[in-house]
DNA sequence: GGTCAATCACTTTTT
DNA sequence: GTGATTGACC
């Protein structure tokens, strides 16, 4: 890609080494190139040593691509520079608490220390374990927050928040918040009125009411406020009204949160105790501690403060890394690379404003370290800008293709607000330029890319360059097909495996998916309780029958071999030991099976996992889909898949963008979280909790539903993504779609074309590995025993099959928002509100709640803690309403559809209430109603007996056929 | 152009 | 469980 020669922005970027630099560095433009250069200029002189440069990265493998480049270039060895400061923000933070970190804690006001046996937690998996275990005991120990517990739909939410609050560098102290982090968390009145007033501005020269008063015209609806909450019409003015008032951003922005921020404060302050007591880091925590250490102790910065510092891939810091790197200057040389056209790991906390806003923030951020020491040298610095242009990779016209997109609405009503002037335009050095960009379509979307695909190779149409430079027809290899989704990549590798395809996919799998890691579990299960639903899954694998499956299951008794198998199994000691003879047994090997043991023994070393807690872990790991890394054996001559995220840093002659349907690329903004931070206005909370009333209740938090509606609904991410695809191809580009088409295309544009697919199977040798790890032929259905995943369709739909054969067609329903306002009615109803019924359905209602003596008590979408099974489970919002007495429970569900069908599913579902509730109200009799609405019918409805619910459970842990 | 109701399609990405 | 869109009606 680079010439030996560099190119005359490349060389000022190599040559002009002091001061502070912004480099724009488009894809393409040789950065790595430049930057191993100037690496080498700087240590290649006299006075200057490695150790006295830092070079920071995001990945290890580009620290390591970037020193094996300088070694090549400068004076220096690769064992001189093996240990100079070519790393990843997270290790060189690592490397300076080891040096100098153990006392840093005590600057927030922990007694703990970081010491060298202090571990990093790297598995989010078992950090998400650790800290449910330390939340459980953080609600014993502060009862006073119960408020919070109650509006808390999920205790993962809080560590994300809290590695959102760190990324940010807002840190918890023993009484308060770390240098003024309090101040973000209240936010900039003037910044969200300046955002209020911009979409509260009325258009068409006011003849038509602002965004932000249309955008609230379904204000409240489907949801329950307190009652301090304005009314719609108080909120948005009479009709004819064309704009809110202007005090409503200060209503919405001046909310009593102090009790929230508390909350937040202990969680955090004690959650950082609990992990250094428990002697580990989080990635978060590691550079909180850090940049707490670089501030506080001058002699330690002194010391960590280089001359020379570079950053790579500059927009994908946060705003703590942005602040570290400043911290670790010593003088003003301080070059950041990147390309804001490529930031999309927002949710990794990467701030694209970094690189955007790059003066502005240089100058706050000094400011702000400075404003009562003097700790960074940046002092009015006028930084010099750099801009790549000459791109080495892709012909004129993908780059063409590229700066298009970066500019194309992603979205009806998305205004896009790139500014041309801010895109570096490129040029290319393409020998030549045959570029074909064109948009496929047909229904069977997976054989219709496997088809293209067959097309294009060997295709003169579709030449490459080839290593003499000149073209030549294309091959498997050259090929890779990018998703946003893993799933999509799984799904068409699926596809690709019935035709011998040669495709690999590149990046993480869901590792708890497989078939290895689903026998392990069962085997587990086995072991621990001796459980069915381990027995149903091993029977069904060595090729039983449904049927003889249930008769096995009934009687206890097992075929002689898997029982064998079972007492061998008994007599191993560790948990290493029986899955390595599980994977044994069904000769799992290669990537997805060393993974596999790799994970369940690295688990059980780092938690001292006990076999049933293994067991939960795994089970979650199922539920939440997590994944783990797997190094793909591509074949020789293979089509790579991968998500775009994974493909980032990488080139490929030919690039298909696969599932570019409408509505999917990109997926709706959304998404909510119990207490969110959102710049500028700070920690919100979309839940409230009140004890006003008789009893305890959950409400929607209004202000947060004005405030939402003033934050820019941001598809730049989606932009930048499909920007970021393009620029991976040098040669060409084809966009394929199964339904209509994403408006993206239109506005590329690029015709799409309807394609008959037909693919030729190749009938390959196979690899020795080559059904691993994706031969995952099981449903995704539920394992788990939570409620939630025992509703899941694919229980009914197993259990249909074999109850209801010849059952009618799926009736249409009416939807959820009929439903919902009964439901809201309901609720104010039972809760004593002055409501009076409007129609047949909430008149039902009232007759319904009147039926019932006794007081009445309304449970909200909350989380209870059961015990079910002897595994604690969590239940969200299992019933509609749950009626309470002193020795009775009556569980209320309001249903818009009467068919058969649904009144069917229904009674499984009531099932799970049933037997979940009964558990609960351990000593209470369950009643149960189930309330029709769309035919006015009111029916009392038998739960399943337990027998059938096990029933249940186990068919969909045995794939049907 | 505002309002309301109904309908539809969707709930990622991973250092 | 929500946002976008459409159509009827004012």
């Amino acid at each position: 890609m680079s010439e030996p020669t560099p190119n005359e922005a490349q060389r000022e970027l190599i040559e002009s080494t002091a001061g502070t630099h912004l480099v724009d560095a488009g894809p393409g433009t040789g950065k790595t190139f430049a930057v191993t250069r100037r690496y080498g200029r700087i240590v290649d002189r006299p006075d200057v040593e490695p150790d006295d440069v830092l070079l920071a990265t995001f990945t290890r493998s580009a620290a390591t691509e970037m020193r094996e480049r300088i070694v090549d270039h400068s004076a220096y060895g690769l064992r001189e520079l093996a240990d100079a400061p070519i790393r990843t923000f997270h290790s060189h933070c690592h490397e300076l608490l080891q040096e100098h970190g153990y006392a840093a804690p005590t600057h927030l006001g922990l007694d703990e220390r970081i010491t060298g046996s202090t571990r990093i937690l790297e598995d989010e998996l078992i950090e998400a374990e650790r800290f449910r275990e330390f939340f459980g005991g953080f609600r014993d120990d502060h009862p006073e927050h119960a408020a919070f517990y109650r509006a808390l739909a999920e205790p993962g939410e809080l560590l994300d928040l809290i590695g959102e609050l760190a990324s940010k560098g807002i840190f918890p102290t023993a009484d308060g918040w770390y240098r003024g982090g309090e101040s973000y968390l209240d936010g900039d009145f003037e910044a969200f009125r300046a955002r209020f007033d911009a979409a509260n501005r009325p258009r068409n020269d006011g003849r038509k009411q602002s965004a932000l008063r249309e955008d609230l015209s379904d204000f409240g609806r489907h949801k329950t406020y307190r009652s301090d909450a304005p009314s719609k019409s108080e909120l948005r003015g009479g009709r004819g009204t064309k704009r809110l008032d202007d005090d409503v951003a200060r209503a919405v922005f001046d909310e009593d949160r102090d009790g929230l921020k508390a909350f937040v404060r202990d969680v955090y302050f004690e959650y950082l105790r609990f992990a250094l007591r428990r002697n580990y880091l989080s990635f978060s925590f590691l550079q909180l501690f850090a940049f707490v250490l670089l501030c506080e102790d001058e002699r330690a910065r002194e010391a960590a403060q280089f001359e020379y510092v570079m950053v790579d891939e500059f927009q994908d810091t946060s705003e703590l890394q942005f602040k570290l790197a400043l911290l670790l200057s010593g003088t003003e040389n301080f070059c950041a690379v990147g390309d804001w056209k490529q930031s999309i790991y927002s949710f990794q906390y990467a701030d694209v404003r970094n690189v955007t806003e790059f003066e502005a923030r240089l100058e706050q951020f000094a400011a702000e370290l400075n404003d009562d020491a003097d700790r960074v040298p940046f002092d009015a610095t006028d930084p010099i800008r750099i801009e790549l242009r000459e791109n080495y990779r892709s012909t004129a016209s993908v780059i063409d293709l590229s700066e298009r997109a970066i500019a194309a609405p992603a979205a009806s009503g998305d205004t896009v607000a790139v500014d041309p002037d801010d895109v570096v335009g490129l040029s290319s050095n393409a020998p030549f330029d045959n570029t074909v960009v064109e948009g496929i379509r047909h229904e069977d979307e997976h054989e219709a890319v496997l088809s293209k695909v067959q097309a294009i190779v060997g295709n003169d149409d579709y030449a490459v360059e080839g290593a003499d430079g000149e073209p030549r027809p294309p091959e498997y290899g050259d090929i890779a097909v990018f998703t946003r989704t893993r799933d999509y990549g799984r799904e068409l590798l699926a596809a690709a495996d019935e035709y011998d395809f040669p495709m690999a996919y590149d990046g993480g799998i869901e590792l708890f998916r497989t078939d290895p890691a689903k026998l392990l579990l069962a085997w587990l299960r086995i072991l621990e309780t001796d459980a069915d639903r381990g027995w149903a899954v091993v029977l069904e694998r060595a090729g039983y029958a449904f049927d003889e499956i249930g008769r096995f299951l009934e009687t206890g008794s097992y075929p002689d071999d898997p029982a064998a198998f079972r007492d061998g199994l008994h007599d191993l000691e560790s948990v290493g030991a029986v899955a390595r003879r599980v994977l044994d047994r069904y000769g799992f090997a290669g990537d997805a099976a060393d993974v596999l043991l790799h994970t369940v023994q690295s688990v059980h070393d780092a938690t001292t996992a006990t076999r049933g807690e293994l067991i939960r872990f795994m089970e979650r790991g199922v539920e939440t889909g997590s994944t783990v890394d797997v190094a793909a054996s591509a074949g020789d001559d293979a089509v790579t898949v991968q998500t775009i995220h994974a493909a980032k840093g990488l080139e490929y002659p030919i690039v298909v963008m696969a599932n570019m349907n409408a509505g999917r690329f990109p997926p709706r903004a959304g998404g909510s979280s119990v207490i969110e931070y959102r710049d500028p206005v700070g920690l919100r909370q979309q839940k409230v909790y009140s004890a006003e009333r008789a009893h305890p209740h959950v409400y929607d938090n209004w202000r947060h539903d004005v405030i939402r509606r003033c934050l820019p609904q941001a598809y730049d991410e989606e932009r930048r993504l499909l920007y970021v695809a393009v620029t991976r191809a040098e040669s060409h580009v084809v966009f394929a779609a199964g339904e209509d088409p994403n408006t993206f295309l239109e506005e590329l544009p690029v015709a799409v074309e309807e394609i008959e697919p037909a693919v030729e199977s190749l009938d390959r040798e196979e690899p020795a590995d080559a059904e691993l790890p994706f031969s995952v032929t099981a449903p995704d259905g539920p394992i788990g025993h939570s409620p939630h995943s025992l509703m899941d369709e694919t229980v009914f739909e197993a259990a249909d099959e074999r109850s209801e054969a010849g059952a009618e067609a799926a009736p249409e329903t009416r939807g959820m928002d009929f439903g919902s306002r009964v439901h809201d009615f309901a609720e104010a109803y039972a809760l004593g509100d002055d409501v009076t019924p409007s129609n047949d359905h909430e008149r039902r209602v009232v007759d319904l709640l009147d039926g019932l003596s006794g007081e009445r008590y309304v449970e909200e979408p909350v989380t209870l803690p059961l015990e079910v099974d002897g595994r604690r489970v969590t239940v969200s919002g299992i019933a509609d309403l749950v009626h309470v007495t002193d020795d009775r429970v009556a569980v209320v569900d309001y249903k818009t559809d009467s068919t058969r069908r649904a009144r069917a599913e229904y009674r499984k579902q009531l099932s799970v209430y049933y037997h979940v509730l009964d558990e609960w109200f351990a000593e209470k009799a369950v009643e149960t109603s189930l309330f029709y609405t769309s035919d006015g019918t009111r029916e009392r409805v038998e739960p399943l007996a337990v027998e059938e619910l096990r029933a249940l459970v186990r068919a969909t842990e045995s794939p049907s056929g």
